[in-house]
RNA sequence: CGGGGUGUAGCGCAGUUGGUAGCGCACUGGUCUGGGGGACCAGGGGUCGUCGGUUCAAAUCCGAUCACCCCGACCA
């Protein structure tokens, strides 16, 4: 590719609303622009990147002997009425009518289509075990777009469905996806780890994320010292000891008492000369079975993703103020006595006594509450999210740290949700009907370039593993007006077409600097320079962005910058 | 959706007693320059987010509206 013919459009400076490293490099290197929140174009620059990182994708999943195809983006309704999640998705379905009036979705996720497309074509076993993928457009209108196409609204993802006899075979097409993901994210360089996760809107029991390992990650991750559990902090379970001895006989009489203006654990405890670990939280929530209560101790927090999955609801969000109001409590004066729903507790909760919690009166607490006397709970549970410090569940009761993460990948084991809910059947061994039991597996492509430049920047801007930089070489002639550079440089750049690299020539009107900057911004990751300083002592200079290094090379010796680039890289 | 903030040239920004809109970078033409975003000369580009109001006069004051960004519940 020559410069001069590309659509470079490199920034010197990046968008003021720009807020991690990888959304201003890659606006800055010309990769993208926003169109709408959360809505992006890919420029020249930065689709060169995002085929290298979807055909390394395709690659691996055609190795596992998964068959592509293309779903349509937009989806009918009929088809989530059947699986019942057009009722529990949400907002974040786009939905639209077409102009008979007929209900329509832009597709966040297949299962759907391609449980219906499978039902439709599979009916025996022998056709099966099957995988299916696609590299396409999703929509999800998420509530808060941000960090570029590190989470947008409208991007590209690699999905894939596993379709299987039984689970033991499903295990083994679980497996190979596993291990595809592996070997997709070590070709892109990432610095990654797989850890256990929740399956959130898609459902089923088993899933694992696959985390890019950064400083600015949105998700938490724990992961313990001792042993080599890896989870989201979403669901990491709570260690909770049993060994605890309450006497009830210590039961101090229930106390009213008057907290002008004090919401907050820490004012409250502070203003009651009592610790945070002696103050109940009690979060209402507003679950599709209704309002219910969820009892935190005050150093706490509640984990939405748990409680849904302990309860087993289909969703569940704290309740606004209006909706407290209606219970006949107050925000942040709620409190478990007297309160008319029901009421469910973190383990946590077991051993406490004589604790404070709310009077669900305006700027009242109590004092020394306990339950089975001032109030009743449904049950308890593992509701609170884990913390730094907390013991993990390993024998060596190893204790877990946090570190930040970019989910790049999830693959879950759905099981029989989807083919159950939607009849998709086929004929086994015995000629009896059974549900597909299935998996899904999701890569999102933009998010993978995201995290890539994430991991890999410097003051000068990307660097680029060659697996997936937008060029592999660039050929950098100093002086367009010197013959001799400008004859080396082509003949150099001829050479590597010819040897099959991914080759650009900086052949535009431009300052040695100018050029420089761009082939570091952009993150290219071998440079030869071509200038009459170096032509004077016969040689051109090899250098490498991500190592720095650079290297002489003779000017009549093209093969040793070949050599050189495929053994260093 | 709740809370906070911003809309002035492609990008980054200035523009406080209301008086016909400016700087840097980028862009166009030219001369020089040619190993780290070079210099000089000459240019082009704005309904000051939108609509309405106050005023002789509004980027500036008032109201509404839209868009975008940041902090909390989602997910590839």
């Amino acid at each position: 590719m020559r410069l001069s013919k590309f659509l470079l459009a490199t920034l010197r400076e990046a968008p003021s609303d720009a807020e991690t490293q990888s959304h201003k490099l890659m606006i800055r290197a010309g990769m993208i622009r926003r169109i709408a929140a959360g809505i992006y174009n890919f420029l020249p620059t930065g689709l060169r990147v995002f085929k290298k990182v979807e055909n390394i994708i395709r690659e691996e999943m055609n190795n596992t002997g998964a068959l592509e195809v293309m779903m349509p983006f937009v989806t009918p309704s009929d088809l989530w009425i059947k699986s019942g999640r057009w009722d529990i998705y949400g907002k974040e379905l786009l939905r639209f009518k077409d102009r008979a009036d007929r209900e329509f979705c832009l597709g966040p996720t297949h299962e759907e289509v391609v449980t219906d497309l499978v039902d439709r074509e599979i009916k025996s076993y022998k056709n099966l075990p099957l995988t299916i993928y696609q590299i396409q457009p999703k929509f999800r209108d998420e509530i808060r777009p941000r960090f570029g196409v590190m989470r947008a609204r409208e991007f590209v993802m690699k999905d894939a469905y596993s379709f299987d006899i039984d689970e033991p075979s499903a295990e083994i097409s679980y497996q190979k996806m596993f291990d595809a993901y592996k070997r997709i994210f070590e070709r892109c360089s990432l610095n990654f780890k797989a850890v256990e996760a929740d399956s959130g809107n898609i459902g089923g029991s088993v899933s694992h994320e696959f985390m890019v390992l950064t400083d600015t990650g949105e998700d938490v991750i724990m992961t313990c010292d001792k042993c080599d559990f890896a989870a989201n902090l979403k669901s990491t379970p709570v260690v909770f000891d049993e060994q605890y001895q309450i006497d009830r006989k210590d039961y101090l009489p229930l106390d009213l008492v008057a907290t002008p203006s004090l919401v907050s654990v820490s004012e409250v405890s502070e203003f009651l000369k009592t610790t945070f670990r002696n103050v109940v939280k009690t979060m209402i929530v507003s679950t599709n079975q209704g309002f219910e209560a969820a009892l935190i101790r005050g150093d706490h927090e509640l984990s939405i993703t748990k409680y849904k999955r302990f309860r087993e609801l289909d969703t569940v969000e704290l309740a606004t103020a209006d909706q407290i109001k209606k219970l006949n409590t107050i925000k942040g004066f709620s409190g478990p006595i007297d309160l008319d729903i029901k009421i469910y507790a973190d383990n946590a909760i077991r051993p406490m006594i004589n604790f404070v919690t709310g009077a669900n009166q305006l700027d009242k607490h109590c004092m020394n509450v306990n339950f089975g006397r001032d109030f009743n709970i449904n049950d308890f549970g593992d509701l609170r999210e884990a913390q730094p410090g907390d013991k993990c569940q390993c024998p060596e009761e190893g204790v877990l740290t946090t570190t930040r993460g970019i989910e790049v990948g999830h693959v879950f084991k759905l099981g029989r949700k989807y083919s159950d809910s939607m009849s998709a059947k086929f004929v086994d061994k015995n000629g009896k009907e059974k549900s597909f039991f299935m998996g899904c597996y999701g890569i999102g492509v933009g998010r993978v370039i995201a995290a890539a430049i994430e991991q890999n920047n410097d003051d000068n801007g990307i660097k680029l593993p060659l697996s997936i930089a937008p060029f592999e070489v660039v050929v950098i002639p100093t002086d367009l007006k010197n013959n001799d550079v400008v004859k080396f440089s082509e003949q150099i750049y001829h050479f590597l077409l010819d040897s099959k690299f991914d080759v650009a020539i900086d052949d535009r009107d431009e300052t040695p600097g100018v050029k420089f900057k761009d082939a570091e911004l952009l993150g290219i990751p071998w440079h030869v320079v071509v200038g009459p300083k170096s032509l004077a002592k016969d040689v051109v200079e090899l250098k490498n962005r991500l190592t720095g290094a650079s290297e002489e090379i003779k000017k009549n010796d093209y093969t040793k910058i070949e050599e050189t680039i495929n053994e260093t890289s």
